[in-house]
DNA sequence: TTTACTAGCTCTAGTGGCTAGAGGTTCAAG
DNA sequence: CTTGAACCTCTAGCCACTAGAGCTAGTAAA
């Protein structure tokens, strides 16, 4: 049994998030010392870890909690599992896809200009101002 | 002179939005009439328009409100301008990094589950148990 | 055992960039 | 003059934390 702060220094995870976590349910409510402070153990550490590494992925908390319940339902087939995660892939991609776009413009605006003239005819700021100057796609 | 109904009509903001903009800064106290109503002319309009496209390329509203200050110093030279573009083209880059290197471990945990097994033996649920049964890089 | 000090506790508020809703007022058309 | 859409302000909510105040518990050295 462990408190929290080696649970966090473990893990990673910042301590108020560790709490945050309790909080909304992604954790189950840990044990406590008399004292009233938390103690963890192994299966805490792997449930804390394995939360952190679908936040990396880019999963939502709400995602989270729908994984974990079906780790708590292991009989059934793992479908909706999958389908979470390809919708968060779709997510993912589309993200892509959106930045590609903007790293296009981003790339031409400042190519455009080379920071010697003024703000009066600054390019990067023309660009922002008048949409017809630019490529830009609209979502 | 026209209402904020209709500027947001031809901007395609939402109206609590134009609100929220002049609140932090971002649009000058606009003129109001004798019932309180706000009223634009076409500078107001520009001006909306300028923000709302550095929104859609990801600038943030204090970036924004740095281009503007700029935009009011007409003199100087834009070297500003461009340092705030290419730092934000370099974000985007980096966001794109990071999706990708997700993109491609959501892809090989999501192909290697066919949805069929159970939720027990689950290479979804398993891939985010375990950090060591992927590619996963620390950031 | 006392003392010091780190680490823990709860609670509230703040972050960014909006969005939603309540409850009231103004404007413009008919 | 009446209707009703559009406007106003104010408060609260969203997500996933993060920061800070003010207090208590645990632990290691003296």
């Amino acid at each position: 049994m462990f408190s929290i702060g080696e649970l966090s220094k473990r893990t990673e995870v910042k301590v108020p998030t560790i709490r945050y976590y309790e909080e909304v349910g992604l954790l189950p409510a840990a044990k406590r010392t008399q004292g009233n402070q938390r103690r963890y153990n192994e299966a805490g550490l792997e449930r804390l870890s394995f939360i952190k590494h679908a936040r990396e992925l880019g999963f939502s908390i709400e995602a989270i909690a729908s994984l974990i319940e079906l780790q708590n339902h292991p009989d059934q087939t793992c479908q909706a599992a999958n389908d979470i995660a390809v919708a968060q892939l779709e997510d993912v991609r589309q993200k892509i896809r959106k930045l590609r776009s903007l790293q296009k413009e981003l790339k031409r605006i400042s190519e455009g200009c080379n920071g010697t003239g003024t703000s009066a005819e600054c390019y990067v700021l023309a660009s922002l101002a008048d949409h017809g100057l630019c490529d830009h796609e609209e979502h």
